[in-house]
DNA sequence: TATTGTTATACTCTATAACTATA
DNA sequence: TATAGTTATAGAGTATAACAATA
């Protein structure tokens, strides 16, 4: 109860103490927030994101061309649905992706011999000249981030949110 | 090096192994991805985004507007563009979902007397009603994944979490 | 019937740029 | 000049639903 009453009892007592004047930046009560799991995943995110984008055009990991690259190039013949499943997005949200990367010369999908519903996906050597060079920004940019952990908390990191996936 | 070539030798060793069958579901390549903070940050967030939003309707933490509504009840009077520091998002982005926020009449934006440029927000009584109620849902919801951690485990994933914050 | 891929559509989140009103 | 807020616009990223081709 605590946990649900909290902020409300705060804004009450807060609402008496600041009929109208500026809030200061450094005091702002942040609430439950930075006790969320989701609150800490999306800020951090956020940063990674930002200093990602910057760094490598498309350059989400995971989401985006980078991550269907990775996929294809260790994965000759890729389905879509399986590029979904463990990207964890929708096939639909597939498509858009996959015409991208073909549009851009970096993999082709090729329909597959024993199963004509299924398009085999093929990265090609300008996709793989493309990914050697993204995963070098990639890895820049992570390495600035590094600084951050000790190795160890560093993997432990990577493993508690490895937990989290479905 | 090693780290840049690994997955294009393996994509080649596996492109004579694999001339256009099916490859299995739980022998794909995942390459680099599971060592990257960017990729395993993502997959953890969409996991626990999918899962809230079917718990809580607008209930991602931190963005949208439970985020909102917990800073205007700790701070009553914040200023629109406080709000966008503090959840991290542009100030132009803040204003639909204010803009949401007064529709929904869960709170008001009052011309500040001292500076009349100011909006101040604050949550109405309806807003802290609706607050409490997510409140109560968002911790149900985060409280299916403590299963996962032990509590120092899930301590030591926010600490880690909130040193990659701006 | 079930699966793979596709199209069409829409919604959320975020960003940028240009504007206003106030300071 | 600088700041707070707004508007307009655009771009990712994702989802759902309906459909075609194939199994």
């Amino acid at each position: 109860m605590d946990y649900v009453m909290g902020a409300v009892n705060a804004g009450a007592m807060a609402d008496l103490e600041n009929p109208g004047g500026a809030l200061s930046d450094d005091q702002i009560d942040l609430g439950v927030l930075p006790d969320l799991l989701g609150y800490n995943l999306r800020s951090a995110q956020l940063a990674l994101q930002r200093s990602l984008s910057k760094a490598i055009p498309g350059g989400d990991p995971g989401s985006g061309i980078f991550g269907l690259l990775v996929l294809c190039a260790g994965n000759p013949g890729i389905s879509q649905i399986q590029v979904a499943r463990h990207l964890t997005i929708d096939k639909a949200s597939v498509v858009a992706l996959v015409d991208r990367g073909e549009e851009s010369g970096w993999l082709q999908r090729r329909r597959a011999p024993d199963d004509r519903r299924r398009h085999g996906l093929f990265i090609t050597p300008e996709g793989n000249a493309h990914l050697a060079q993204m995963k070098l920004r990639m890895r820049n940019c992570e390495h600035s981030f590094d600084a951050l952990f000790a190795p160890e908390e560093r993997q432990q990191l990577l493993t508690l949110l490895q937990r989290i996936r479905p």
